[in-house]
DNA sequence: ACTGTCTAAGAGGCTAGGCCAGTAGTCCTG
DNA sequence: CAGGACTACTGGCCTAGCCTCTTAGACAGT
């Protein structure tokens, strides 16, 4: 491995997967034959050929869509709707634009309020030691010059941990992505990589004096501050 | 509806598929080999064969792991562990032990709160009327002797979809399942169906005063009543 | 009539093997 | 020594086929 890039600066360019383009069909599809919870597909040798694809991709599009939570494949029956209709509208509406800013940002904030609220309350030692790391790790890129992405990143990753929540967490995991996209935006912005840092000390002391009021309010100031960014307005 | 059977009664029983196994064992991998954003997986042919499995296979297995955000994979190059690593763990706990009802409680209450406070800043005049439909509903399932959980979970559902967040709501869906499993745990006690009305109407009547504060708080005790069920102790 | 068993059609599950298309390192040229 | 072609990888997708599961209808036996 060696050297290999410096940053890895993730999704280089396009990268069309037929899959992905029958995931999106599919979903058009249910939606504009309104088909309800309980309702089948049609055959996977059907639907194959009137897509023009082999049944092998089609199935990489069920198995997709059976992770999405759309569908339940059933041996011997068929794809069948999974229960709680409005599913398919609302993965098709996140796919179609997924930068509705404000409401990554609601979110987010949502969660991770309640993260830190959690952190505080249940936070070990080890889990201390990892917040606090984290505010290193930024403070050296923002001294060395960068925004600190990375280590703001890091921080919210080990609050997250530190509220020993499996679900929420994987919620988080969730809009993770999406969030990216508001941070970078937020810390380009001149002297936000200092205030950030700043409350993320704010919000460490609170977690460290296990003081959950104080962390909840810590971080929607924080999350207040990050989020006034110029894509809200 | 004729009379078919009382409650459709969903998920009818084990539906082992090798996909799924091989997501599992995949997870494992990555944890076992101590791998880390960025790294490459084994090429799919040595993986399918290490596996015991065909290409197409696996394929289905990488396109789940695709899906949950684990992998990245990218056309002559491999399938690269994306940014965020600790979540094929996040993952792995999850499919274990999907049952932890503290957890998904929890996770609930956080979204839900917001969701009722954002209902009452945001509803028009149609949500206003899903949402007293779905506490009709549920009022004439519970004077029909059942316990009410269809009408319970269509007024959440109305709730969600008049705070118009697709995001939020789409992590809604994302512990919808879960949360069935509480509902009908907590429906099951006596008189409960009966306060779960009035706590109903009283969100309700929050969000047709378009009073957020109070919206919140009384999803917040509504959540705090059904929470308390035999499960949790 | 009712009930249980058998059977066949049709659904998805999975495999084998092959060809095409990107990627990246290497090794020739000029 | 730089640039381009080569080539040995990687994944993307397809065809063809056989296996297993589900279900409904035929056909008993009661």
């Amino acid at each position: 491995m060696a050297k290999k890039s410096e940053v890895p600066e993730l999704s280089r360019v396009s990268r069309p997967r037929l899959y992905e383009q029958l995931v999106a069909q599919l979903l058009d599809f249910i939606e504009s034959a309104q088909l309800g919870p309980g309702d089948l597909l049609p055959a996977e040798r059907d639907l194959a050929e009137r897509l023009g694809v082999s049944r092998a991709t089609l199935a990489q599009a069920l198995v997709a869509l059976e992770v999405l939570g759309v569908i339940d494949v059933q041996h011997g029956t068929g794809a069948v709707l999974v229960y709680r209709p409005n599913v398919p509208a609302v993965i098709k509406g996140l796919r179609e634009h997924r930068s509705r800013l404000p409401e990554i940002v609601e979110a987010r904030s949502t969660l991770e309020v309640k993260l830190a609220e959690l952190a505080a309350a249940r936070r070990t030692d080890q889990d201390m030691q990892a917040i606090d790391a984290a505010i290193d790790v930024m403070a050296e890129e923002v001294a060395a010059g960068s925004k600190g992405a990375r280590g703001d990143e890091l921080f919210h990753q080990a609050v997250t941990a530190a509220a020993h929540s499996a679900v929420l967490g994987q919620l988080m995991a969730f809009i993770a992505e999406m969030i990216l996209e508001t941070r970078l935006e937020s810390l380009g912005q001149p002297g936000r990589p200092e205030q950030s840092i700043a409350s993320h000390r704010k919000i460490a002391d609170a977690i460290r004096a296990k003081d959950a009021a104080g962390a909840a309010e810590a971080m929607m100031a924080h999350i207040d501050m990050v989020s006034d960014v110029d894509l809200l307005k």
